[in-house]
Order: C-alpha cells, then sequence, then structure tokens
DNA sequence: CTGAAAGCGCTTACAG
DNA sequence: CTGAAAGCGCTTACAG
C-alpha cells in the first residue's frame, strides 16, 4: 500500500505539502498540486481513512437500524426501497453506510451508544423498527443524530420521516365516497407499527369529512399480512356487516380480503370494491390489480437520508418532521 | 469519550498494562484485569476502533455488495432474507457489515480496490449481481477475499455459495412425472442470472433420466416477473403447444404461468400442473397455492458468510463452492 | 508481572 | 508557498 510518505520521498516534497495538495488546500501552488495529484494517481495512493479518521476525528460513516425478523414480503421489499434511497443519497457524499450486527430478538444487544462510540458513527438511519423495539429507547437518549421512518419522534438531534398516511387515507376514502360508496369497511394494521393509529385517524377524519359517520363495526385489525386480511374479511362477512367497499392499510391485507370477497362469489370491484395501501409491486399483477395509495420509497430513504446529511453538518439547526406524498393509484379493484 | 489513558490514570497504572488487561494477555494479573475491567465499564469506555485499526492493521470490516436497481419483489425479497443470514452470522463475531456506495448504472464507479483498500475492508459479500455487471471483472482480479451468491467463480480469494439448482429441478420434473405428466413445459428466467442455465440443464438432465425426451418448443424465456410467466404461457397456448404441466424458474413466473392458464379456461392442477422455484412469501397464498422448490435464502447468506470468514482467517485454504439444499414444497398448484 | 517508547498513516497549528 | 513536529487513540516489541 503506497502511503502519503512515499509520494513525498518520489517527489521530494514534505509530507505535509503532499497532504495539502491531495486536500486542495489554498496554500498550494497549483502546479505543485497538479504534480502530486498526477503522481499520486500512477502510484496508485488510497488514503488510509482509518488514520483520516483518527486525526480529523470524523468517520463519514451512517449507520443503518432495521429489523430483520419481520418476514412478509412487503416489509422487505419497503425496506429494501427506502435503504435503496438512502444508499443513493449518501453515494453522492463522501458517507459509507454501516449496518449495526444482527439484532438476534433472544440475545443481549450491545448498546446502540457503544456500537456508535466504537465505530465513530456519525448518524443513525432507522426504518423499519417496531413501536416496541428498545432501540427505541436508546434513540431517545439523544446522543447521535438519527433519521426514523415512520416512527414519530423528534429531540434535540432525532428526527422522523413518513409518508403522508393522513393524506393517503383521504385519498383512498375520498375515491372509494366519489364512487358512490358509503359503507366502507377499514381494515388496520397492528400498533406495532406507528402507521396504523395515524392510518386510522386518517380514515375516520375522512369519513367526517365527507358525512359519514364512524361504524366500528366494520373496522378490523389484522396485522399487515394477506391472511390477516383473509380472515378480517371472512369475520366481516361472517357478521353479516354492511358494506360495499373495502380499504385495507397495506396491498397484502388487500390481496387477503379480495380472496376473501371471491370465496363468498361476490365480485370486485362491481359488489365489493377494495382500495390498498402501499403500491407494493405486485400491486400491479394481482387480480384483478389493485387500486391502491403509493408510498414512495425511495423517496423516503433519499429524503431521509439528506435530512441525516443535513442535521450532521448543521447540529443546531431545529428540527421538523418531513412528510412524503403519497398517490393514488386507480385500477380495477375500485 | 474516555480513553485507555484515563483508566490509566484513575488506576496509577501504565497505559500498556490497561491495554494489555482489556485484552486479555496472559502477563496480566487476574486481579489487574479483573481492576481494569471494572474500572473501564464503572467509566464507560469504549475502544476506538480506528486507532485500534490503526495499530493492528486489521478492520473487522466485510463489505456488502449488491444491486439496488432490480426492482422485482422477489429479487428484493431475496437479497434481504440472504443479508439477513451475513448479518446473523457476522452478528456473532466482531465483523461488522459496511454497504458499497450507491451503484448508480449510469454514473462512473470508483473500482472496488479503492473502496476496500480505503475502508480496509477485509472481505465481500456479492449477493444479486447479474452476469455482466462490471464488478464481476473486478472480482476476477482476485485482489481480496470474497463469496459470491450464485455467480460460479473460483480463485484463489474467491469462491461462491449457490442453492442447489440441479437437485431442485430434478426434483421438480420428478414430481411431476410422478403425478404422470410427461409433457412438461419450462419457463426459464434470462441470462444475466448466472442461475438461468443451471436450471436450463437441471431441466433437461431430469427429463433424460426419467426417459423423455427435450422438446425445445415448450421452452420458453422470460425475466422472472410475474408478466413475462404470464406472456409466456399465452404464447405457448397461441402456439397450441401440447403440455400439461408448466415448470417455471421463478414463483413469480410461475403466478403469471397460473394467471394465463386460468384465463384460457383451464384449471390448475387439473387441466395443467404448475411448479415455482424460490418458495417465496406469497407463494403459499397465491391462488392455488403454489407447488415449489424452496431455496434457504438465509442459510446462503449465513453459511457464505461462514465461509467468507474462514477465508479471511486462513488465507492458505484451497477454496471450494458450496451447494445448499433446496426442498420440495406441495402445494395445491401440482 | 509492568512500563517507556515507537509505530500505525494521516492532519494541521505553528514557524519560517 | 513549504516543512518539522505534535497529535489522533490504540498495540506491542523491547527492556526490566
Amino acid at each position: 500500500m503506497v502511503k502519503l510518505i512515499d509520494i513525498a520521498k518520489k517527489l521530494g516534497l514534505s509530507l505535509t505539502t503532499v497532504s495539502r495538495a491531495l486536500n486542495d488546500y489554498e496554500e498550494v501552488s497549483s502546479k505543485t498540486k497538479e504534480l502530486v495529484r498526477q503522481t499520486a494517481k500512477e502510484m496508485g495512493y488510497v488514503p488510509n481513512k482509518f488514520a483520516q479518521n483518527l486525526a480529523l476525528k470524523k468517520s463519514h460513516l451512517i449507520s443503518l437500524l432495521y429489523d430483520d425478523y419481520q418476514e412478509t414480503i412487503s416489509y422487505q421489499s419497503f425496506t429494501f426501497e427506502v435503504i435503496a434511497g438512502v444508499r443513493n443519497y449518501f453515494g453522492r457524499t463522501p458517507y459509507d453506510l454501516i449496518i449495526v450486527p444482527g439484532n438476534l430478538k433472544s440475545e443481549t444487544r450491545e448498546p446502540l451508544k457503544n456500537i456508535c462510540y466504537s465505530r465513530g458513527i456519525e448518524g443513525l438511519f432507522v426504518v423499519g423498527i417496531r413501536t416496541n423495539d428498545p432501540y427505541i429507547e436508546e434513540l431517545k437518549k439523544d446522543f447521535i443524530p438519527a433519521v426514523i421512518v415512520d416512527y414519530p419522534l423528534i429531540t434535540k438531534k432525532v428526527t422522523y420521516i413518513q409518508s403522508d398516511n393522513l393524506m393517503g387515507c383521504k385519498l383512498a376514502v375520498d375515491y372509494l365516497v366519489s364512487r358512490g360508496h358509503s359503507r366502507i369497511a377499514f381494515i388496520n394494521g397492528h400498533d406495532l407499527a406507528a402507521v396504523s393509529p395515524l392510518r386510522l385517524d386518517g380514515y375516520k377524519t375522512a369519513l367526517k369529512e365527507n358525512g359519514i359517520s364512524f361504524d366500528e363495526d366494520i373496522v378490523k385489525v389484522g396485522n399487515y399480512t394477506e391472511k390477516s386480511g383473509y380472515d378480517a374479511v371472512r369475520q366481516l362477512l361472517k357478521e353479516k356487516a354492511d358494506f360495499s367497499a373495502v380499504f385495507a392499510a397495506s396491498d397484502l391485507m388487500a390481496v387477503g380480503a379480495i380472496k376473501a370477497i371471491k370465496e363468498k362469489g361476490l365480485k370486485v370491484p362491481e359488489d365489493v370494491a377494495v382500495v390498498g395501501f402501499d403500491d407494493v409491486f405486485f400491486a400491479e399483477y394481482s387480480h384483478p390489480s389493485l387500486t391502491t395509495i403509493r408510498q414512495h420509497k425511495f423517496d423516503l430513504g433519499y429524503m431521509g437520508a439528506k435530512e441525516l446529511h443535513e442535521i450532521i453538518e448543521n447540529p443546531e439547526k431545529p428540527l421538523r418532521s418531513r412528510k412524503i406524498d403519497v398517490e393514488l393509484i386507480i385500477r380495477e379493484s375500485a
């Protein structure tokens, strides 16, 4: 491995000058700069980041915190795309992404603080963490800049980003109402996802705005899986609940709902209209294709990463949370 | 941040002794060790890894190389689960995972070598890379220990791991034959996935072993998406091809195939049996539920990571590739 | 069993 | 515009 001193020797310059030339200091003549750069390139010089980090007390390392143990494909896909956005943003900066080690549910895990301090982590990007995850408590201690997807927490160094869930629910309900529906069942997800209460809120608010009264008999709680959507609608049908449309808080549950409706010999959307939430990859291919609320997952990651970058660069900036627009995608199911 | 010297001062010991105590050197008395450890804990000491790395010339950093830009949900899910396995394995070691920065297709990316050298990366775990990805060429230069999922490359420092694709195809074909099928159509994926030719091979071999002759009229190539499976079967039906079963090289294509078959008014599995490959999350919930070849994605990651760890620790070890067992999952579609 | 000192490869305040 | 030297926080060969 060639190092600064090797370049210096070869050029008969001091180490100091070489370092400064490579870091584009003003004091170095452009002639020297050019010479040093050229030589560095020829010799295949690559800076040693440990040494830089140690000297600068700056790691250019962002840590990614997410959960491996939620196995629904839409959770995986959501997380994957959010991370793609994060990676894409930081790919344009000197920052690299490091993954916090495997968080096995059962084992005691090392405090976040230690992990961050030992690797000199400068910021944390958190996605797909459940509301009961112990890391949340650690984040509240506010020891490091962090951006969290979907969990509402704002402190001096921590903020969050999420899709505009209220707007999403409003778009869905408004659309169904515009299609003549007034009995709109709602299948929500469990409260381990911080978005669930928001979506329930959004549903209620949208009903009210349309002059429709809330009826808890047509609201069910699933767990974001296809099966739970299926079960919820079977239950509704069994109870002979009065509804002509279903709004599900995830596409997976919407697909389950459709399955239950079809099994009963009813048609989607003729007998019962169905709207999902997320716009995952298969929404387009399910049968009938899904009308749904699209979340811009990549943007959540990209914009969240940008926000995190700003917090790091400008620690005094007062933080505010951020919402990413959602979009009503009209297909066949409603 | 408390450092070694702070502990030393507090205890009236030398920095050397403190370092040795914390690193469990034999020469330090167990009394001193205990004292130092206790004090370190009380003071909230966390070792600075940059400094350690610099002194030891060891980073304990593994880099993860994967592609963001393939948008099928099963690619994302596959990659996600493989990475979960990698993370889980290395979570038990001192190694952390770092993600190589966003590889935008169009932009020139930094040579892998530079990235690795500058961060002192000790090994590379590669997953979901297409056969035409430029990184492949760099890996062939053999400058760093690496384990690749699904791309067959063995050098002095690089090896690969994959599911037993041949066995998978054999299981699928044998099963269909045992159910009385002899006209088994095959929908393969494109050659940008290194597994595609293997699966074609496996299909041919299995046919031969069952005394069935290969007929290229009932072999189609898709691109691993649902739509391509759908299109392939529509094409077969349009050509009035003679087949009573479809074996698809991915579950997504199998789902597409089923859709096309149903649209034609045929029943699955009564008129046409369908077998997929992967066993992704939704295979169980599709209608009819999918008979398929399960890949153990987590194990691919976990065992691949283990292999990588061994290569790093023991550089002289001659490398061999590794296969992970697959499993026939029988459900309704065949 | 313990310590003083050199070294890992950088950056930068200080001096010229 | 350039350089000698100190420092970032560790580890470890050498000496005792």
